[in-house]
DNA sequence: ATTGACAAGATTGCTGCCAATCTTGTGCAC
DNA sequence: GTGCACAAGATTGGCAGCAATCTTGTCAAT
């Protein structure tokens, strides 16, 4: 862990989840509970409760004696895990077309607007960016607490798979035009085919991720943000 | 909490999760750390974990320096975890078609056949159990770890409500013929089908749950078993 | 009767400490 | 050089105890 050291105490738990999400803590590498209450300025005890937790979310892997690791979330994992979001943000997707107040469906278009122009520069990691807004967007606009709260929770097990999905050669092009069907269904208050466009987008991603990412997967895991 | 203390040490996680499931611990009721400590013949410090964790599972709530509660599941949150359950355990019948052992289907058939027998002798508290089962074990057949293990959770939060739903007049015909739907398809290897069933079913509940859970929730809450 | 102040008790939150376990490094036998 | 035994260090697991906070009960003023 060659991380700089915070002094300003900020909660654990999110800030763990965090950087492991970012990239900035890999995957099996291993979590010291004194280093992270360093790092974190805080105590041992709420580095403890905050492993306890990321444990329970499967952002982490914690043997007895031997503490915790940044689990490495396997292809198969990660395929099962779109897919698990395949169903749930469907039914995000047709909560926000029911549920969305004008102004969200105002700022899907704009996010949907950014995507077209991204990808038009061949900008694929704000691409990648934008699409996660996108995708949180939807969830938020769906009121459904639950699944905006699992869907999440899925979501923080996987972000380095994410980011690399809309790497792969010719998923963005797909992806802009999956995008754009699920932001016209949702505008249009069409909440079946926007369930239906959802579903299928993170179908057709967990396609491209078996296909793909096991080839990448070979290349040295650098941070995640600098890949591509 | 007039429980009987155990004093052979046991998982606190799991007792404590099956304690309020069962509905030996009611909604809304405190959880003393040191009471529950001697209960499970644990720590205070393995209770402090053990919440944690279920407090991240949502079975609990949590407030800073007042301690544990058992969370009370409203009737909008009962219907949006049933949403939930509804597209997680369609792709576990749709995994299940494809992947179940010759020997679970041979078993799902003879819940169903138990289940239709419970019926006809009017024992609904049996046939709920059956449900569970059959349920239950959709999840496993699937092999689908993911989406097993969030609808677990989801379960844990709802098995009060759950029982219930069977209990309701005219409940127990319909939930007949869609169970036998769920388990006709899944041994047809039907896929398609049987995520359509499983969504169908799921979606029903949640529908008679909202027509008609709140009559109920107005008694007197004793144990969930001795309902009905 | 109602409200508010206050004290006593109960409960949580936290920190420090130490035992148990694992990991690493060293030296010895072969 | 290889493998094994053993010691030293690092790390986790868990307990005890105390401070901070909340809850409950009492009593007086209005």
């Amino acid at each position: 862990m060659a991380g700089a050291r915070r002094a300003a105490p900020v909660d654990a738990y999110e800030a763990l989840r965090d950087d492991i999400a970012g990239g900035r803590l890999l995957p099996n590498e291993r979590l010291v509970e004194h280093d992270l209450a360093r790092r974190y300025g805080v105590s041992r005890g709420a580095v403890r409760t905050a492993l306890v937790r990321l444990e329970q979310d499967r952002v982490i892997v914690h043997e007895p004696n031997r503490g915790a690791r940044v689990r490495i979330v396997s292809e198969a994992e990660a395929v099962e895990i779109l897919e698990a979001r395949a169903a749930l943000e469907g039914i995000a997707a047709a909560h926000a077309a029911r549920h969305a107040t004008d102004e969200q469906l105002a700022q899907l278009r704009e996010i949907a607007a950014e995507m077209a122009q991204l990808h038009e520069h061949g900008d694929l990691l704000d691409m990648s960016e934008a699409n996660a807004r996108l995708h949180a967007l939807i969830l938020q606009a769906s009121g459904h607490q639950t699944v905006q709260l699992l869907a999440a929770r899925l979501n923080s097990q996987m972000v380095r798979f994410q980011y690399r999905t809309i790497l792969v050669a010719g998923r963005a092009r797909h992806s802009l035009a999956e995008h754009r069907e699920i932001v016209e269904a949702t505008c249009a208050r069409d909440s079946e085919a926007a369930e239906r466009a959802m579903r299928a987008h993170l179908s057709n991603v967990a396609r491209a991720l078996h296909e793909r990412v096991m080839a990448l997967a070979d290349q040295r895991p650098d941070r995640t943000r600098a890949v591509g």
